[in-house]
DNA sequence: TTGATTGCAAACAATTTGCAATACT
DNA sequence: AGTATTGCAAATTGTTTGCAATCAA
């Protein structure tokens, strides 16, 4: 994660906590986690930047709380994420199968999708055998 | 679309508006577009409704407001919708395609995908001509 | 020293709730 | 008649803004 222009201590802390991340969390949730050590107005604003900058996924529930998902860089074209709607947890995934669709939909279908961030939901191999 | 229990004046007109919507609104747009004849309460309540029955899509902007798109019922199991980023228009697509891929994540990476609503973004055929 | 960041308190905006009146079946 | 829905006003919650103090380069 590239940073923004000074480098702060509560910049610092609360990117570590978001970084080590593997499913969604909320605002209030970085903010207790870090036992309200650092104001709430610097959680959001730091947060907003990371939406910004394509750090983090902002979705909202139907309960209409906002739930933010760390998204690691990934450069390759054939990058996608698998996300379970049980556990929450992200896999990434490496796999040419994305851009065969991708061709497809280019050249059937005349629509351009966009490569950034592919998320499919569904459920992961461990909850559909627990569950 | 099927009714919740009674089949109220408010609710025909929520109902029917929204039904014809082939791009995001909010719950302001539907309150403004009915010439605030129908109270904001009733609104939050009929939409909230559509959400919990799949019948909207609920989404929210980095800007930090939360918009809905309308999904048709579709039971096709190869269905999809490509959603243009730059008009917000959403394209019904029924091809196999989807399952394709679908198929190869469960086999492959035995990760079973949901098969409802799924949204590509991307940028559609005019947008991409006019752009 | 210059410009960015922080965090409090206050302002703001979106959403939800209580409740009496009304509408539906 | 009995139950669900409506919509106002009030309460609540989440998020943003103004600003003085602090920190980074």
């Amino acid at each position: 994660m590239r940073n923004g222009n000074y480098n702060t201590r509560q910049r610092d802390i609360i990117r570590n906590l978001i970084k080590n991340k593997n499913s969604e969390f909320t605002v209030k949730d970085v903010y207790e986690e870090l036992n309200k050590g650092i104001g709430l107005t610097t959680i959001y604003r730091e947060i907003d930047k990371l939406v910004k900058n394509g750090f983090l996924n902002k979705t909202i529930g139907k309960d209409n709380i906002t739930y933010y998902q760390y998204l690691e860089e990934c450069h390759n074209k054939n990058h996608f994420f698998l996300k379970c709607d049980i556990c929450g947890k992200m896999e990434h995934v490496d796999c040419d199968c994305i851009n065969e669709l991708f061709s497809h939909i280019l050249s059937e279908h005349k629509f351009s999708p966009s490569h950034e961030h592919i998320i499919i939901a569904g459920i992961c191999k461990r909850c559909n055998v627990e569950g």
